[in-house]
DNA sequence: CTGAGTGCAAAGGCTTTGCAAACCA
DNA sequence: TGGTTTGCAAAGCCTTTGCACTCAG
């Protein structure tokens, strides 16, 4: 891998990566395999999971985790967070959240070097409150 | 089990609460496994697993995932979040982040009802700064 | 051609489950 | 006693790994 993050174009990765740009919340592997199969791209599954970690490490996308037990992955957006309904399991994005004065409160009194940051909302989505 | 979350005594969740008592940050079940086998207190591991669902159900402890492919466990304290060092993987907790607006904002604008918040700063800490 | 990417099959880590036995109130 | 909790063993889910083969550049 040279340093300009060139690499190479598979059919694996075109389409992961369409998939994910055409998703607007953090999907599982399951999700993006799913897609796959029905755009009739066979790839196999620990093609898939190491296409995931490459594009991570890329960081061409994110990858969370929301109590689930499994990973989710998402197109990298700028800072957003997640809102997770614990009725019906439905994520949504949400932006705008201001926790950039708060990293740097804590690098100043914790002397705790903040690279990211995690931010998930859990509650009842709107249609799960009717 | 009764409407006012009363619930047997056994030598198990006895020893689970004070080890989750004596933690200041969130331990995985693997941590708390360990502590009990030196305590000598002999549980299964299933067990383990089944009073941890059970104290979580209670609302006496809190379960949280940072990425690691596991659950971590915290007796319930105030409103707080986490610092996770990614190079030694330490974490900390941290008071007083004021989200509640936040919070606030996002019942007002997106109809979703917040229930709680999950906030995770991602980092170095400061042992691993030097 | 040649290293990077893949498929296959198997294993890995963490967690959950079914069922019978043991236990607390 | 009677329902709750436990142990044991097995399975479950999601993810990773080793190795040989294939492919993009």
């Amino acid at each position: 891998m040279s340093l300009n993050a060139y690499f190479k174009k598979t059919k694996g990765r075109d389409a992961v990566i369409k998939i994910l740009q055409s998703e607007d919340a953090p999907v599982d592997a399951a999700h993006i395999y799913e897609h796959l199969v029905k755009k009739h791209v066979s790839i196999n599954q620990a093609t898939l999971y190491r296409i995931l970690d490459f594009f991570t490490d890329q960081g061409m996308i994110d990858r969370f985790e929301f109590q689930e037990g499994k990973q989710r992955f998402e197109i990298v957006r700028g800072d957003h967070h997640h809102l997770i309904c614990e009725m019906c399991g439905c994520i949504e994005d949400i932006e705008d959240c201001n926790i950039k004065d708060l990293e740097k409160d804590i690098t100043k009194k914790k002397k705790f070097l903040v690279k990211r940051h995690s931010l998930e909302f859990y509650g009842v989505c709107q249609s799960c409150q009717r």
